[in-house]
DNA sequence: TTATTAAAGGAAAATATTTTTCCTTTAGCA
DNA sequence: TGCTAAAGGAAAAATATTTTCCTTTAATAA
């Protein structure tokens, strides 16, 4: 099934509605893997010339409420924005940038304090990526 | 030795000057361990009532790009600053927001794709803490 | 199709966050 | 003690994000 379709299903079962811009932006960040505001907001203007920045980010609150995208905070640089998918760890370049998903750790072998209950754990790897090196 | 003394040699030697507003925000960092912005300056402001918020900011970034403290970039919140010390992953409660230092993996089994070239890896347990149970 | 209507978009204003400027004060050193 | 560059304070500027208010439109159903 496309995607935009399942995209269009999935604004639905949280009675959004599936405007032009809202698709468009899924779509960029689709295609990017990870986005930041700024780089949805110069793509989104190619297509949308008068959309307003405020559009983007009353959808991106919209879409992070709804469940259908997460934000991911990277050390030292804005956060992006992915679609949620499986779950998976991350990898940043430090010499361009580019967040790159990874498999998440099979386990992880973190001895918490006694009491204390863990929900989900977050990896973030920090190199270089190949095309950098 | 008194911590105090040894903040201000990292100080001097990054020629750095040991001002008491600098050596309070410290101090603060070392206290609550992980602060942010507004309780660095909410506390702070309790010794120095004048201390502009600017001077807080100016400390941070000037503490950042020495080395003396770091930046931990928390899921749905705002950042936290702490001094630097060995390694370590963090705790997050959901309940409270507090954070907590917490060992590291002592092995972390990501596959990465060829190419790429880990230098570190942070970790961020997300769940509830003793306290909130 | 067409009419209805609540949700969403756009523009501008408001608010929040962070940095910079500019002048005054002071830590560090001779 | 004095000197001086670094740091502090206040305000302004720059940047980032949210809200307001009015217009447009997606979704529904007749
Ligand atoms: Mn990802
Ligand atoms: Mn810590
Ligand atoms: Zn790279
Ligand atoms: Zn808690």
């Amino acid at each position: 099934m496309e995607k935009s379709v399942q995209y269009a299903d999935m604004l639905k079962q949280k009675d959004l509605k599936s405007t032009p811009q809202r698709m468009a932006m899924l779509g960029i960040m689709e295609a990017k893997g990870h986005a930041d505001i700024d780089e949805i907001y110069q793509e989104i203007k190619k297509d949308f010339v008068s959309i307003s920045l405020a559009t983007v980010y009353k959808n991106i609150n919209t879409l992070l409420d709804a469940g259908i995208i997460e934000e991911i905070k990277v050390p030292q640089k804005k956060s992006k924005f992915e679609i949620v998918k499986h779950k998976h760890s991350h990898f940043v370049c430090e010499k361009c940038g580019e967040v790159y998903d990874v498999q998440k750790p099979k386990k992880l072998d973190i001895e918490l304090p006694e009491g204390f209950e863990p929900r989900e754990a977050s990896v973030m790897i920090v190199g270089v990526c190949k095309k950098c090196r």
